[in-house]
Formats: structure tokens, sequence, C-alpha cells
DNA sequence: CGGTCACATTTCGCATCCAG
DNA sequence: CTGGATGCGAAATGTGACCG
């Protein structure tokens, strides 16, 4: 029984076009410009500059591309990931003193106990995930990745925070970011009746991307897709182009990101609650010190 | 109410095209 | 002519929107 194997030798002699080495040379200039990306986000770059076609072709022409210029070693494995499948194991650590030495990194005080009101940030693609966990992850911000349509079953978890907030008399709200296009508007108008529909007063505001984006950072904008009915809304509210959320400058975005951040934080209050942080962790690792050395006794 | 399609994500087999 | 490149269809999963 033979089966075909592509041996490591095979992949490594592997000659390519001269096209195909042009391609190379685009994607690792894309990826030098940014931390890490996704296939998808390469993709994504690459149909914005017009090197592949926006549709599900360009997308397997990157992939495959991606997949071999990694495995012939052109292309940088450590800036290419997959967010979208991840292992689950046990934390297990090498003894006691390896547990104790990474407590201090897990110790935050919860910053929402003294903020007048609460929120939290919900974005349509996860292969943005990396820029918006970098801006706000250690604010101690909730981050919901919704990837297309919101599932009724987040909305209900969602739903049951959000309630306990508003029993205390906090407002609350989430900060939007996705797609301009007949679908992506859809989304946070579907996500605010799902919170109705459910009795819960969340206030959902879209901080990107809006329309006056596309023409404030002049966005390359996407090819219609014959979309009926929600393409013929779209064309009812008025709006002309759309543009997708990949597509606004990384600097841009994350500029956005924070600002929205800092002014949805009651900023004086999350000093206060840094500052008190600051203090906690030195009580711990002065705790520590003691189990510690008590343990090498 | 059920069927169909769109959306998001990634990979693979098969058939075909065409550069070297 | 060989094999690199690529278009197309399919897989899994859950959700909304629309049509009849």
């Amino acid at each position: 029984m033979s089966i075909p194997i592509q041996s490591t030798e095979d992949v490594m002699t592997r000659r390519h076009r001269t096209e195909t080495w042009d391609m190379f040379k685009k994607i690792k200039d894309i990826l030098s410009k940014h931390k890490r990306l996704s296939v998808r986000q390469i993709f994504y770059q690459c149909a914005t500059k017009n090197y592949v076609s926006l549709d599900i072709n360009g997308y397997e022409r990157i992939g495959r591309l991606c997949s071999q210029g990694r495995l012939e070693g052109i292309l940088p494995w450590d800036k290419i990931v997959d967010r979208s499948r991840f292992p689950t194991q046990l934390n297990m650590w090498d003894s006691v003193g390896d547990f104790y030495s990474i407590l201090p990194s897990l110790y935050r005080r919860n910053i929402w106990l003294n903020q007048p009101n609460y929120f939290e940030v919900w974005m349509e693609k996860s292969a943005l995930y990396d820029i918006f966990y970098d801006q706000i992850f250690d604010h101690g911000i909730l981050l919901m990745t919704v990837r297309g349509y919101s599932s009724l079953s987040i909305i209900y978890e969602r739903s049951l925070i959000f309630k306990k907030y508003i029993a205390e008399g906090r407002k609350c709200k989430i900060l939007y970011f996705g797609d301009h296009d007949p679908n992506g508007i859809q989304i946070d108008k579907s996500i605010r009746s799902t919170f109705r529909k459910l009795n819960v007063d969340v206030d959902i505001e879209r901080i990107a991307l809006t329309y006056d984006d596309i023409f404030e950072y002049n966005l390359p904008t996407n090819i219609e897709k014959e979309e009926d009915t929600n393409l013929d809304n779209y064309k009812l509210a008025g709006y002309v182009l759309q543009a997708e959320l990949d597509a606004l400058p990384v600097e841009i975005l994350e500029k956005r990101i924070i600002n929205s951040v800092t002014d949805n934080l009651d900023m004086d209050k999350y000093k206060e609650y840094k500052e008190l942080e600051k203090r906690d962790l030195q009580m711990v690792s002065q705790d520590l010190g003691g189990i510690i050395n008590k343990q090498s006794e």
C-alpha cells in the first residue's frame, strides 16, 4: 500500500514561478509592518492592495502561499497565527515555588467595583483580535469577538451580567466595531434588538467603522456582491460605498479603540484603583516572600 | 414553519491551466 | 512534458434573513 507522502526535501526543493516569488515578497512586506496576522488578515490586505481578488479564490491563493512559504522557510512562522483554534489543558507547575512565582502576575484589582458605569468592547472580526487585545485586555475590559452575527446564547449570557450592573443603578454600554457593509451594519442592529427582546437596557455604540471613516481615510471599498435585500436596504439607508474594518489603518484603529475606552471610563477612579493595585502587589510579594522562606527551611 | 442562502474560518482533493 | 499554480467544491458549526 503506497501512501503518497510529500517529503521535507520535496517541499524544500519546490521551485516557484517569478509571479509566486513576487507574491512571497509582498506578503513578507505586509508581515514586516505588523506584529502578528492571520492568513485571513493577510488576504484582506492583499485584496485591498489588489494583489488578489477579494473572493474565495483570492483567499485560497493567499492561504496556499502562506502554507508553502512557511514550510519552505520563506515566510516566518511566528508572524502568522490561527486564532480560531486553541488547545485546552489543565494548568500545571514544576514546583510550588514555580506556582508562587506566577501569582503576582495574575493579580488585578477589579476596576468595575468603583466605576460609575459598565461597558464592554464587541467586535465582528476575530482577525483583529490581537489589536483589540493589546489595547484593552490590561485595562480589565471585556472583549467579545462576535464573528459575524452574534448568537442568542452569548447575548443571553452577557445580559445576566448587564442586569446585575443595571440593578446597581449603572448604565451599560457596548462599544461596537465592525464592517460598514450591507451585512455589517445589520449586526449591531441585531445585537441591539436582541437585548431589547430580553428586556435589558444596553446602549450599543458603533465606534468603527463609520460611514465617514470610508471618506476620511480614503479606505479601499469592497466590490458590491449581489446581495438582494440587504444591499437594497443599505442603499435605501443612503449608503453607496462599503468597506471592511480591516481596511482602517492599524494605528487609526488602535487610537479609536483606546480613545473610546478612555472616553467611557472614569479615569480618575481607574487610576485610583491602579494605585491601590500597586500597593496590593507589594503586599502580595511580601506575603509570598514569607511563604517561600518558610518553605525552604 | 421549513428550506435555502449568506456570513466567518481553514484545509484538502480533484481537475485543469500554463510556465519553464 | 512536468509539475507548479489555481479554480471549484466540500467539510464542520451556528446564526440571521428571506421566500413561499
